[in-house]
DNA sequence: TATGCATATAGATAAACATCAATGTCATCG
DNA sequence: CGATGACATTGATGTTTATCTATATGCATA
């Protein structure tokens, strides 16, 4: 994948915020509805709302729907990706390791 | 290292803007003074000077005075850290390659 | 010391962001 | 169909961000 600095840092603000992070952190064990990740914040079912749009339109985390319910999924290529790009930021060779 | 949410934030947030990224680029070839990176941008000087100091305070790059000029570096460690960080968040084992 | 260049700081401003209350939409169940 | 629960959208609001102009500070050299 190839990245022009607006897009990477289009992705990167996606990650620059703390319930966002949370989020993403909470699906990396699976899937979850809107709702269920909602019980770990004290945030509004809207500001969740607003969040995962965020996360969603930055291609970090899918979403469909199951019923009545949205289930949500991160996007552990694009993470990957991500670091990838950082490693194109620094220099070093994609899937340098430390 | 081990991070917060709020910390790691902090770091992506850094990283989240345009111009700070391609800054960070133009340093991995080696240290530039101000001037030199100021050359590669269409904005002032101050602005420059405001993105620096984000970059300076996150730790993603150092600062040194050198007679007139301020030198930058970019610090690879912690760069590195911000991967391994994202390793955490999706749940693969740090250093995993692609 | 006075001048000039390199960088930082201050103050102002417009745009973007995070948040909430209120309301709308969509699916389910009675 | 009507009510309820899950989620999205709207509109308002306070905060943060990126940017500029103007000015200050720090260093070097004549």
């Amino acid at each position: 994948m190839t990245w022009d600095y607006a897009e990477a840092a289009l992705i990167l603000r996606a990650l620059s915020d703390e319930t966002r992070l949370q989020a993403l952190h909470m699906l990396s064990s699976g899937e979850l509805c809107a709702c269920e990740l909602l019980e770990n914040f004290h945030i509004t079912q809207p500001t969740l709302s607003y969040h995962m749009n965020i996360l969603c339109d930055s291609g970090l985390v899918t979403a469909r729907r199951d019923g009545a319910w949205v289930k949500y999924s991160p996007n552990k290529e694009r993470l990957q990706a991500v670091k990838e790009l950082l490693d194109n930021i620094i220099g070093s060779e994609p899937g340098g390791q430390s």
